[in-house]
DNA sequence: TTTGATATTGACAATCATTCTCAATTAGAT
DNA sequence: ATCTAATTGAGAATGATTGTCAATATCAAA
């Protein structure tokens, strides 16, 4: 019954109301990467009492609790996924906005090693590829 | 005395007006990436009359006519810079927000042959390293 | 050159995503 | 059951950016 999320919350310390508990219920149902707007349409059809300020709210401080991650795909407003251990990028197909996520480790090691020739460390990294699909005839 | 920048703008049919001119001027003449306000900064020193409006909407025309690019790091602002035919890909330095250009043929192949395998044709791609300085002691 | 259609400008209002404020409510520890 | 600190909804406030509109300036054509 209680979602992994939910159980995530609690080692963070953060106290579940019912509204976390939709939102939280919403992000983990969607495995798409729903913005603010769509999160607050989905969760409101659950709960009618949630507000948008919640929203903004809950996927704040899940992000601060490394619970969320957020990507700023193009358009201005921020996008959402649970953060799951298993890395990935995304590739944004122009003209659907659709996302396809992708991992490939011989891409991620070089740029481990290109901050590395310029003297950095890697901390984080943003990789985003924008595409059309290929129409074969 | 005009700069190539100017030219470029004769050539897709840009009117220039005194305004365009300077903020033309300052473009060319920043080796960083700087933001609106920055940009606005820079060129009321040269020239008071120009106003925050027309820096937004030069940027704007700029980038329709493929003479800018707008990169989004991190913070809210859009950060600009005069697009040159030598592609590059941004390390920016988490401590200070530097911004590091660099070039990586390997990882730009690797891009083209992921989208590929994914069913795409890749029309444009955002890369950005987030390190820190390797401290060595 | 002067003219004229059209683009561009400054000032500021409007918008859009997001954050803040504040009084009222609620979760969860005691 | 009680208490305190966190959370909430509503709406105001913010910050970046875009739109509006009357006044002005560019560039092409006469």
């Amino acid at each position: 019954m209680s979602s992994s999320i939910e159980d995530l919350c609690i080692e963070k310390g953060l106290k579940l109301t019912s509204q976390r508990r939709v939102i939280l219920q919403v992000i983990e149902e969607s495995d798409d990467h729903p913005d603010v707007d769509l999160l607050y349409k989905r969760a409101s059809e659950l709960d009618q009492s949630v507000s948008i300020a919640t929203v903004y709210r809950t996927v704040r401080v899940l992000e601060e609790a490394g619970i969320l991650t957020s990507h700023q795909f193009g358009d201005g407003r921020a996008r959402f996924e649970a953060l799951s251990e298993d890395h990935h990028d995304h590739l944004i197909d122009v003209e659907t906005g659709e996302v396809i996520e992708f991992h490939n480790e011989e891409i991620e090691a070089l740029q481990e090693k290109i901050a590395e020739a310029l003297g950095y460390e890697l901390v984080d990294h943003r990789l985003e590829l924008y595409g059309r699909v290929i129409k074969k005839n």
